[in-house]
DNA sequence: CCGATTTTGTGAATGCCTTCACAAGGCGTA
DNA sequence: TACGCCTTGTGAAGGCATTCACAAAATCGG
């Protein structure tokens, strides 16, 4: 089994690729999906002070193979000495450009419920090159209070925020009940990124990407890969790998 | 970590193991990924009180295409009807039993911030076949005290509670440095499976199964094809499907 | 009972991703 | 310079997953 794949695959169907005008390099989906781990564990190599880094060992660490580490990396470029490795600081701006992180992107958070708080409070936004710069809630007990530093504005605000702030990506983390509406009006507003926790699918134009986290679909993955395994319990030895989708 | 590998070649000598185990079938990963979320769209459609659905509808529902939702159904067994379609409520329980959703598992949930909460806040877990059976932290401020009607309890009594409430699922969302060590402590006590919200990358041995959500991630992978779109502005049409990976 | 209509279930084709395996390239040493 | 060692980058092969397209049911009206 593979690792976290399929959470590339798990949102969308949705092949709109036709090569527009030919000489673009395109980078797979898979790669993308991997790249943002490379960034992490090659954050934590520079904390610890570490120059270059092989495949070998950046592969263990972001918990891929080395191969695959290699053909994702070759992707972006030949940013590697033979030999030696790579240059931690060096591929970390490569990957951060390709990512396009490099440009501080504004995000609007829309509900702020205990998740919606747990993302205005993840660190790991900020210092990824995202900031938030909405905050937007339907509950008048927070609305025009603040919420690390940001005010918090009513969701009839919405469109205007979005537009003032020239708002790309949002996220979303309100009830099911009112994510589709709330998603027409972000679209609507000029969002072209959404990353979806409400547990519903969310029906966009085609200019638009959604990402979707379903706590509850994740559970149940889990779930039937247990229940498989109980079923076989008999057959006691095992020997490989963990890390499963 | 590759790990994979060996589930690969088990793969290999597969008629040996469905010889032993009878009728049993090996389920695509991508298609148990996309049950979860059929299995939202059928208790949409109970709820409205429909009877039947063709797969046309259920994958519109889905946001798949109905190829690939037949596909996926068929996997668990010849369920619909030709020219009607699939019963709502027997098609429910078909996926609910093959995700091993009928057997109400205990789960654990470690770390008690605002992701923690609003995890074990989430209506979505008790309604599909999962009830939360230990809450751990290890604020002194928390332990002791309740939450949603359970007691939370210290995290240095987590081997204890896993072996008595004998979980096998345990969902992570405390910090990123403690999250290796919660997660020996677990695999030590028994879980084999495990849903990790920090963000690292966890070592497991074999037989256990890790998830991971990672946040940041999902923002970044948003960033880049944000990025593309921008960079391509000039060919304004586009035809095709919008949700994207 | 028959033919028209609908919709499933599934071989076959296609394409994407992963893995293998090794040649190419760079460094250090003498 | 020559040689040995190490690690990248990448064709080629193989495995999964998706999509296509159609034969096989099942229902309905007459």
């Amino acid at each position: 089994m593979t690792a976290q794949r399929d959470q590339l695959n798990a949102v969308g169907d949705a092949a709109d690729q036709r090569a527009v005008s030919g000489a673009e390099r395109t980078i797979p989906d898979a790669t993308v999906a991997r790249l943002a781990i490379y960034l992490r564990a090659l954050a934590a190599l520079a904390d610890a002070g570490t120059a270059t880094v092989s495949s070998d060992s950046l592969a263990t660490a972001a918990g891929v193979n080395s191969a695959k580490l290699r053909k994702d990396l070759s992707h972006l470029g030949s940013y590697g000495v033979r030999g030696v490795g790579y240059d931690v600081v060096l591929l970390t701006e490569q990957i951060r450009s390709t990512l396009g992180l490099n440009e501080n992107r504004a995000v609007a958070l829309i509900g702020l419920g205990h998740l919606g708080q747990a993302l205005a409070g993840y660190a790991g936004f900020a210092s990824r090159g995202f900031r938030i710069s909405a905050l937007i809630d339907a509950d008048p007990i927070l609305v025009g209070g603040r919420l690390r530093g940001l005010a918090v504005q009513h969701v009839d605000q919405l469109e205007q925020v979005v537009r003032s702030e020239n708002i790309a990506i949002a996220v979303i983390a309100v009830p099911a009940g009112a994510a589709q509406d709330v998603c027409d009006r972000l679209v609507a507003a000029g969002v072209t990124s959404i990353l979806n926790f409400a547990p519903t699918v969310l029906n966009v134009p085609s200019h638009v990407d959604v990402r979707k986290v379903d706590l509850a679909a994740e559970l149940q993955i889990l779930s039937f890969h247990d229940n498989r395994k109980a079923s076989r319990a008999d057959f006691s030895t095992s020997s490989a790998a963990g890390v499963v989708r």
